[in-house]
DNA sequence: GGAATAACCTGGATGC
DNA sequence: TGCATCCAGGTTATTC
């Protein structure tokens, strides 16, 4: 599933080729791909036909592409999204959504291809609004510009403008569980069901632990955990347990090998042996060792 | 206003 | 073999 490092990963697959490339063609294979984008996909396919890319920034699991126009295409890989370049003459892709085909100065003609078996990715062009901060708006990004859709987005913990303080004050003021909190992308992005369940492992902390009652040294051993796991995934190329992550050149990632909790229900703690257990957590999964990450 | 939940969606796995 | 059901999960609208 994509999460951060998988977002990355695509993000700066895409860079070489789109920044300075002139978008030549435009093919809407499902318009539900564009369910963020305010107009039709005939509206998206005119304003993009001609237009150049000048960068490819990401905020959490957010990418967008800004324009020359003063507006950005932005793009959510949802949970089975990718972002393909291929030739312009490629074969359609099974869950082929959106195809763009760009001419870049160095590069040539390339295609981008939006592919999306689950359909909960999505394409928009949207206006580029100031970021709160002043600051430039996340990886990539140079400007203090970004897309209105991903405004309310937090920062990413691999943000240089990420904040813990600010972090550690929103845990304070509630009793919702940690876990629930790093998956609330308006308080931290880029963290999923995945990298959630690493990080708390590795920082031994029980997922249903509520988030006040952690201390600041317990925060502050989480978040550089969080890095810590980010950095490593980032590193071997994200989580792939099956096609639905592949980087830009439809290569699959490592980090599956490196993983200590997520999906090893039954199988033994890789810190203490205890076997791992797996419990139903606001419709979706946690795992976690019920030795090492006690509830308090 | 904050928190919790349902819905969206597809295809692989599982059970009958 | 074929059909039905369950499950995975990011985001957002809705409900409490």
């Amino acid at each position: 599933m994509p999460e951060l490092p998988e977002v990355e990963v695509v993000r700066a697959g895409l860079a070489p080729a789109l920044t300075g490339a002139t978008i030549t063609g435009v093919s809407v294979l499902d318009d539900r791909a564009l369910t963020r984008h305010l107009g039709d996909a005939a509206s998206f396919e005119a304003e993009l036909r001609g237009a150049t890319v000048l960068g490819a920034a990401r905020r959490g699991k957010f990418l967008w592409f800004p324009l020359a126009s003063g507006r950005a295409v932005v793009g959510h890989l949802g949970m089975s999204g990718q972002m393909l370049l291929r030739e312009p003459d490629a074969r359609q892709e099974r869950h082929e959504r959106v195809r763009l085909i760009v001419d870049h100065p160095q590069h040539g003609e390339l295609a981008v291809v939006f592919a999306d078996q689950r359909t909960f990715g999505s394409l928009a062009i949207d206006e580029l609004v100031a970021t709160a901060d002043a600051l430039p708006a996340g990886w990539g990004a140079h400007e203090p510009l970004i897309p209105t859709q991903v405004s309310h987005i937090a920062r990413d913990p691999m943000d240089e403008a990420f904040a813990l303080a600010a972090v550690r004050a929103c845990l304070a003021r509630t009793d919702s569980a940690i876990k629930r909190v790093l998956l609330d992308q308006g308080v931290v992005s880029g963290i999923g069901n995945i990298y959630a369940d690493e990080s708390l492992w590795a920082a031994r902390i029980h997922p249903e632990t509520p988030a006040s009652a952690l201390s600041t040294r317990a925060v502050n051993r989480l978040f550089a955990e969080v890095r810590a796991v980010l950095e490593k995934a980032l590193a071997e190329g994200g989580t792939s347990f099956d096609a639905q992550y592949v980087n830009v050149n439809g290569q699959a990632g490592y980090f599956a090998h490196s993983l200590h909790a997520y999906g090893r229900d039954g199988k033994p703690c890789d810190r203490c042996g205890t076997s791992l257990v797996r419990v139903s957590f606001t419709n979706r999964s946690s795992h976690f060792c019920p030795r090492c990450q006690r509830k308090r």
